[in-house]
DNA sequence: CCGACTTTGTGCGCGTATTCACAAGGGTTA
DNA sequence: TAACCCTTGTGAATACGCGCACAAAGTCGG
């Protein structure tokens, strides 16, 4: 068997697709939605309304995860939302330390939608001395330099980073020097890491610019009517 | 030429491919880095490196905006960022209000990244008595109950939205009525809306289960090896 | 116990995205 | 001018994701 009839069959049998975990999240929510309000039992269509996404799609979304449904009738709302959990890896606890204690840090520090789903803030870092020391959200917020301590010594797993994007890219190099092999990146950079790394960013300006695109085409296309591509282009470069 | 015809061709040559759109505010970046640096011409090769992303991929991407390159040189820094900038409709200015100046809002409404991109905070609204008439970052928060007057006055075209989740829908709804078409959504919920109305959303707790997700495979699957699909789960579904 | 009804799980076709690989095009040097 | 080198732009192959539509499978009333 070569190596690539290898992988594709790793991915049949294990492998469930990145767009699918990406919205497993979604339906969990949706579902802690319906158990407030005490449902029991939920259709494909009714779920998918709740999260925004066709039923068809939520449904073979679901069938990766095994064949949790009951045909004429729904899912287990309690049941699905464990077995959602469980695939995501929120049935255990993961810890987080956070590197940059800025205005985001900050924020960040004090967000309880973390804790809600098992994620476990154990570290507050920051180079400034003037905020080393500080108590934020009940943290003591502590020195970078001991970045590599803080990370053995609680078990670290998941880093967030919020620092300057000056800085992302070093912290970012300890970080994974220390083991860590997630990590959330908040800073406007593209940060480089071995393969093994995961790295995940939160963009607040591409996405502010992706709206400004469409912003633009409903209003009529890029000032200066011409089309990309027209030859009749005139050299005005310099801003 | 039936109208049919026209959108085709307007497609054509007009219609960018959203993946694409995703990533030009990354080039643009990566270009911003380059021209600090004094560079006056790249290669695909070389600014694909620096964003990320495939060099192949990046030429197409490009390719879309025109053809901006010379063979056997690469392309001018200056030119691309202008390019870019327009198409992505950089070089006007937008008008973003702030709604709700929580943790997440103030450090928003701080933040440099945005203005340099050419969008302007010309509002912070929120409905707490104790926080309207705050001054923050310059501005003087206003009530919520003045959403609509802000939004007309000022011109504001882009709302972002950093409500506590149970009220975003209802604010959405606001500021959608008072005509804007573009939201950006903080608020861990799926807003309903208009079709002609875009809405993007960024949930920090999504990106932490991914990366939650991936890091359980890393460390050999799920708890209790049995793959999903497998037909002896027992019910154990009381957390 | 049966037949009507409901809802799941999925085969299939379609469109989009990604990547490879290379011909075409432009610069550069002798 | 011509030969050579470098890099773009894109055709073609492959992979991926989406959603329709329907058979299979279960429920429920009678
Ligand atoms: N504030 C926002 O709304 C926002 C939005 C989008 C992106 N961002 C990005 O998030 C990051 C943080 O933004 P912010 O507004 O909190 O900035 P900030 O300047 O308020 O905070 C950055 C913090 O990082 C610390 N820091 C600097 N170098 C460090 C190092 N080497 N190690 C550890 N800590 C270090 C600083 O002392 C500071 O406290 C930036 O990259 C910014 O571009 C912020
Ligand atoms: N803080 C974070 O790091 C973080 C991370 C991810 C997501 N979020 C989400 O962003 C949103 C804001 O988070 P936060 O930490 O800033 O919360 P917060 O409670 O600090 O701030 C919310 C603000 O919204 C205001 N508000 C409430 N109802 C309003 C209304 N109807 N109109 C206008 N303003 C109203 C409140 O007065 C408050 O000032 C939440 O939905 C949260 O889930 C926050």
């Amino acid at each position: 068997m070569t190596p690539r009839q290898n992988r594709n069959r790793d991915r049949a049998e294990r492998g469930i697709p990145d767009a699918t975990v990406a919205r497993l999240p979604v339906y969990l929510r949706a579902l802690h939605g319906l158990q407030e309000r005490g449902t029991v039992t939920v259709s494909s269509e009714e779920l998918a309304a709740a999260a925004g996404v066709n039923s068809a799609k939520l449904r073979k979304d679901l069938s990766h995860l095994g064949s949790y449904g009951t045909r004429g009738v729904g899912y287990e709302v309690e049941y699905l939302v464990y077995q959602i959990s469980r695939e995501l890896g929120l049935t255990q606890d993961w810890v987080v330390a956070i590197i940059g204690v800025g205005n985001l840090g900050r924020a960040l520090a004090g967000y309880g939608g973390f804790a809600s789903r098992g994620f476990r803030v154990a570290g507050l870092l920051d180079a400034d001395e003037g905020i080393v020391g500080q108590e934020i959200s009940g943290m003591v917020v502590e020195h970078i330099d001991r970045l590599e301590e803080v990370i053995a010594e609680r078990g670290v797993s998941i880093a967030v980073l919020a620092t300057p994007a000056a800085a992302a890219q070093t912290v970012c190099d300890r970080v994974v020097a220390s083991g860590v092999t997630s990590v959330l990146n908040f800073a406007p950079v593209v940060l480089s890491v071995p393969d093994e790394v995961d790295v995940r960013k939160v963009d607040m300006s591409i996405e502010l610019q992706i709206l400004a695109f469409h912003e633009q085409r409903k209003a009529g296309g890029p000032l200066g009517e011409d089309p990309p591509g027209a030859a009749q282009y005139v050299e005005t470069v310099e801003a």
